[in-house]
RNA sequence: GCGGGGUUAGUGAAGCGGUCAAACACGGCUGACUGUAAAUCAGCUCUCUCCGAGUUCGGGGGUUCGAAUCCCUCACCCCGCA
């Protein structure tokens, strides 16, 4: 189903965690009667709210937000999912007259509805279980021996499980939706740094320990959610491993290195408008709804 | 004051006569990444006129063809005896 030469317009607000995407999304939702669509890997998991930093319950009663709180942490959850729900979450909200806005850190995610990724099929669990255990030189012999190419990331044991199970097919992307305005928010590396370890602080002081002692409790420290940056490092807190202080630095420091990781899949997506005031991003949706 | 141990690149830490600009880890920088993506993976990280060259291993002085590695000495740190 291809993209329809007449799309709805699209806002979609991206940036590096804690340079105030979700602000900005609040503000240009009231101005325009929107809609908010979280493109976030980690906040559509039920219980986990102060370590994600998910918009607050009265962040989501003056504007309503749609993928929060969808699954629990020890169900599967995959891009393609995400894609799916939304692309209906869109259709749903401008159906209803609405501005959907589009907000979120996860690249994958943002780009698997912009340029409507084709997904190249789901993997079997109990091949990728016993093809997940293989050792990186042991996963390139196999693809070898299938006749398969080796991926660009040729020693990421992930990737090269994804080529197996795919058959090498290669990965198909459409042009950037048409009727879509993409804002980036731009945070010079101080302020963001000292906005991540207020960030951090903050948590803590919400009540990080306890909602990661309630999760590990309910699920173990195996699924892909605990290994969240926030969540991940209480386990060597919590074995004795660092101190208190060094925990909380420790997770500053993952944070800051996942902002400049975001930084660099953003950077190389040009059709993204790179602001630092809010007046710029109206400016910018102004622009696109009067079209 | 005497005896013993220590001082290595941003940090931690190997090295203990040549193959050392110096392992490794962390941190930092750059980048990759379409069904685990807040995941995972890669390159670079003393200086320069950077296929080569020049300064490093607490300071200074020696020994040696050759020293981060041995000796002397000074400084500082830790432990034991006073």
């Amino acid at each position: 189903m291809g993209s329809k030469p007449d799309q709805p317009p699209l806002v979609v607000i991206v940036g590096p965690t804690a340079s105030g995407k979700s602000a900005l999304a609040l503000d240009i939702a009231e101005r325009w009667n929107g809609e908010i669509i979280a493109a976030d890997s980690r906040t559509i998991y039920k219980g986990m709210d102060i370590g994600t930093a998910k918009p607050t319950l009265t962040d989501r009663d003056r504007v309503r937000h749609h993928l929060i709180d969808i699954v629990d942490p020890d169900q599967p959850f995959t891009v393609s999912d995400f894609q799916r729900l939304a692309l209906a979450a869109i259709t749903d909200i401008t159906a209803r007259g609405k501005l959907p806005i589009l907000v979120g850190g996860t690249g994958l995610y943002v780009d698997a509805v912009l340029f409507n990724f084709s997904f190249r099929g789901a993997s079997d669990p109990g091949q990728r279980q016993k093809i997940a255990s293989l050792s990186v030189d042991e996963l390139q012999a196999a693809l070898k021996s299938l006749g398969l190419p080796l991926p660009r990331n040729e020693r990421n044991p992930r990737h090269l499980v994804r080529v197996i199970e795919t058959g090498g097919a290669p990965a198909v992307r459409q042009q950037l939706r048409p009727n879509t305005c993409i804002i980036g928010l731009d945070v010079d590396r101080e302020t963001l740094a000292q906005r991540i370890a207020d960030r951090v602080n903050a948590m803590f002081e919400a009540g990080l320990e306890k909602e990661v002692a309630d999760l590990v409790d309910a699920y173990g420290w195996e699924r892909p959610p605990l290994q969240t940056i926030g969540y991940q490092e209480f386990r060597l807190y919590l074995s004795g491993g660092i101190s208190a202080q060094e925990l909380r630095q420790l997770i500053i420091t993952h944070t800051l290195q996942y902002a400049k990781r975001q930084k660099t899949w953003f950077r190389r997506n040009k059709s993204i408008h790179w602001i630092s005031k809010t007046d710029e991003a109206v400016a910018l949706v102004t622009t696109l709804l009067n079209k």
